[in-house]
RNA sequence: CGGGGUGUAGCGCAGCUCGGUAGCGCGCGCCGUUCGGGACGGCGAGGUCAUGGGUUCAAAUCCCGUCACCCCGACCA
């Protein structure tokens, strides 16, 4: 990608109005655009960072056997009626809108009911189980406030994920695989190390859920953890959960966390109240097991931003930088410029991304927009460098800066 | 939803107290000099002053309403 064809631009002042680091840098650096409060728009480069943690995502879900499908924003009202949650006392945050016929629906905030409703159609016998599905969906939710930038907002894409077991067991041993699942996940998004399995408040068959906790100060959670045992858990049960697994209160750190995922075993609860029933191998009707996961993929990409941007800008981690190397051409002089193309087209070809910076600026210019745009590797071609064919390399992590050879930087790139 | 604050050019801001035909910086366009850390000079374009009403000879400025945005709190399946 060619910075000159790129119809975004960087700005040196965030619009007055956000305070949030990660929608600062982000639209400084032309990620997002905010059309309204807790509403934003992926651009070039955000988009970008978005599939990418999609594909990660993606590849693990696919691993743990996994379907991905797309479910529908519009929602009928009679699916959310069975479960008692189109009541706005229960669910305060729909969108609610009609049809022309003045058919009642809703927006959806969450997927739970209208996947189960699906399934019943294709879920009769325990020869049809497990079966498990995800989707990456734009859920609409009407907060009272939003804030936090990208972190949470009215609309944002989750990865939702919901499998149906016909045993208890079955369900168990799924939920496990999903953690390790999510796991890998965050390890590969390059957050994974302040990553936790915590403890949450569960629901009539477990006591306990799972969230995925990540330390950042721009979160709105407050865990109580134990890193020599790696036990996470949330405020809300911190009595229960400390004394299921014998820690006691003053052996827990307090720190602020942001919440990039969550599983949850529903049991039949909610299979029961829908009436997803399938036939057992000795013919009767049961109820089938229901675990549901999420991933809030652009809160990650915010909380992603949020930890590893330093002063100058953003770091993404390799894993989902829109591009692996920012491409610094100096001047205007012919020979730096055939050169800067030809390493354009040849990391290119070898399938490595660029951001290839051929724009007609100055120097101090360019590597500012480097650091604000955060790619993982900085190479500059210039006059200077020449007339020896060499390159500067530069990482934008550490800053750590060297003149090499060709072949030396593709080592370093491959 | 309670409390507080802010709306003036694409972005950041001044002007409002004390009414008199709207200004600065960045960005943008053209010319020239510059060119490895956000250059400099010259010329130029760009504004229903959030919005509706009111007061007045005259409103960005004063009064009333509305909307939007931000912060704190509450909320967060």
């Amino acid at each position: 990608m060619r910075l000159s064809e790129l119809f975004t631009k960087t700005v040196r002042n965030a619009p007055a109005d956000e305070v949030s680091k990660n929608a600062q840098l982000l639209i400084r650096a032309g990620f997002v655009y905010k059309e309204m409060a807790g509403v934003y728009a992926y651009l070039p480069l955000g988009l970008r960072v978005i599939d990418k943690i999609k594909q990660i995502v993606r590849e693990e879900m696919n691993a743990i056997n996994s379907q991905e499908i797309i479910m529908t924003s519009l929602q009928r009202k009679e699916i959310w009626e069975q479960t008692g949650r189109w009541d706005d006392e229960l669910v305060d945050i729909w969108f609610k809108t009609q049809l022309k016929d003045e058919t009642e629906i809703g927006l959806g905030w969450s997927h739970e009911e209208p996947i189960v409703e699906m399934l019943k159609q294709y879920v009769q016998s325990y020869k049809d189980l497990p079966v498990s599905v995800y989707q990456f969906q734009t859920k609409l939710r009407n907060e009272l406030r939003a804030k936090s930038g990208i972190m949470r907002g009215r609309e944002f894409v989750m990865k939702d994920m919901y499998s149906l077991h016909s045993s208890a067991e079955d369900l168990d041993s799924y939920y496990n695989q999903a953690i390790e699942a999510y796991k890998r996940v965050f390890n590969r998004l390059g957050i994974g190390d302040d990553t936790y399995v915590t403890f949450a408040s569960g629901g009539a068959f477990t006591k306990f859920s799972h969230e995925f906790q990540t330390i950042c100060d721009a979160g709105e959670d407050v865990i109580y953890l134990h890193r020599g045992r790696n036990i996470a858990i949330n405020e809300e049960v911190l009595d229960d959960a400390m004394a299921e697994m014998g820690v006691t209160r003053d052996e827990l750190e307090e720190v602020k966390t942001a919440e990039v995922g969550n599983i949850f075993n529903f049991g039949t609860d909610k299979t029961d109240t829908m009436g997803l029933k399938f036939t057992d191998s000795e013919g009767k009707q049961v109820s089938a097991y229901l675990g549901s996961y999420g991933i809030g993929i652009t809160r990650v990409m915010g909380v992603v931003v949020e930890k590893l941007s330093d002063d100058k800008g953003i770091v993404w981690p390799d894993s989902i930088a829109p591009a692996k190397v920012f491409l610094v051409q100096l001047g205007e002089n012919e020979a730096v410029k055939n050169h800067a193309e030809a390493l354009y087209k040849l990391l290119s070809d070898k399938g490595i991304e660029v951001l290839y910076d051929d724009r007609d600026l100055r120097a101090g210019q360019k590597f500012a927009d480097a650091e604000l745009m955060g790619m993982p590797y900085r190479v500059t071609i210039s006059d200077r460098l020449e007339a020896d064919g060499k390159v500067e390399f530069s990482v934008r992590k550490t800053g750590v800066t060297e003149v090499l050879t060709q072949d030396e930087l593709l080592a370093k790139l491959g």
